[in-house]
DNA sequence: AAGTGGTCTAGACCACTGA
DNA sequence: CAGTGGTCTAGACCACTTG
């Protein structure tokens, strides 16, 4: 019934997987030791391991020393979404891209963007407001906060040509991040921008960004009515 | 500098991603092959493997055979959400959690059904409506939709007791599934559930779970007013 | 066709952690 | 402290994919 031949471990991940699927083994149960395993299997230890990490990876099993592994009681579901460079969000929709600054001042952070970054005080940072455009239409108003201190080079790049988004995606890589999505009644500045009516549902992305704990960037986006975020996951 | 003892694939890891943090490899930017890198380091070709599948499962590099391994032009950013059981979310908020069956009919999937799963034609499923509930609060609104060709014990589940949310995860693994988020302005009757104001905007999950193309579940979940999503990440 | 990453084996030792 | 998973080595062969 199983393969005959040498085992990959993508093979066994789904025999293993399958025995889960069918009920076999149910959540809590506990799984041979991989040693046992890979001798059922015919295959190495190795190999067992790579399959039952990337099953773990998936949140299917726990994996503990001493342990086992065992079906994990309460699946986890990952959604993951991969967000691009907004440039090529649009274009990938087909759309023509195009960026309009608002303005780009060096100011004091209010409040909210101390505690985003868990800044001790107020320091003083590039605030950059723009608007990236699908075909004429706004599709993502963008309020952004930026280090001098971590990224000085930024107030020597022209933020009417290249938008802070792609250039410090292409410049400054992060080493950690926060993301979180919500939902706001649009106000009248808003209504205006993606010409709609006022209150109209919007969806908000939050994204701050560190290097080594120190601040990189915070970025309130705003898009426009309709948006949908999407994730598509194999277990 | 680097660590004069044996290397782990965390330290190679290290090593190679800073080289990237610090601009030594820019994007686009081609690394020596795997075997290069393991004289350099001293370890084995496995180790830096290990080191570089775990680079580019974050998005950081991109591996081709022949084509070597390069830093991404475009790094990604993965944001990965993990999905609870609603009841496990509500009480790690130290909340109490109920839980209210509205109803629960066999019915004619609508279009909308149709077509997130993918059917050919309207099948009859089961429509569970139901309220999930943090200290009596209106936490999540819930309108899911199960197949019963697929699943047709869920018929015999007393659903005025255990949730039909709950009762898939722990019984019904899957093997696919398709997230999306968006925004939507409340309507009288979700105004009254929430007990807020008619055109509150309102985060909305929808979820949809196959096995092997067979269809599990499809499910619209609107939150209560001021909910967030969020995720952590390290790349 | 040749170069480079992907996987597998066989064996060893290490690092947790539960009994 | 003993059992089980985690990692590392050394070497081989395979599978893409690009020049």
């Amino acid at each position: 019934m199983t393969k005959p031949t040498r085992q990959s471990w993508k093979g066994v991940r789904e025999i293993i997987h399958n025995r889960i699927l069918n009920s076999a083994f149910r959540p809590g149960d506990k799984f041979p030791k991989d040693e046992d395993l890979a001798t059922e299997f015919g295959c190495t230890r190795t190999t067992v391991q790579r399959a039952m990490r990337s099953l773990a990876e998936g949140g299917i099993v726990e994996r503990k020393r001493k342990g086992g592994t065992r079906v994990r009681q309460d699946p986890i579901t990952r959604a993951t979404f991969e967000i691009p460079i907004t440039r090529k969000e649009v274009e990938s929709k087909g759309s023509v891209y195009r960026y309009q600054l608002i303005h780009a001042t060096e100011k004091n952070t209010p409040q909210k963007i101390v505690a985003n970054f868990g800044l001790a005080a107020p320091e003083k940072m590039l605030n950059v407001q723009c608007i990236h455009l699908a075909d004429s239409n706004a599709y993502i108003y963008e309020n952004r906060w930026i280090s001098t201190n971590t990224v000085p080079e930024i107030l020597k790049v022209d933020l009417t040509v290249e938008s802070a988004n792609e250039w410090l995606i292409r410049h400054r890589p992060y080493s950690r991040f926060d993301f979180r999505v919500y939902s706001i009644n649009a106000n009248s500045k808003y209504a205006r921008v993606f010409d709609t009516d006022e209150n109209q549902a919007l969806l908000v992305f939050e994204r701050t960004t560190w290097i080594e704990d120190k601040p990189i960037t915070s970025v309130k986006a705003i898009s426009s009515p309709g948006y949908h975020l999407i994730a598509r996951g194999i277990k």
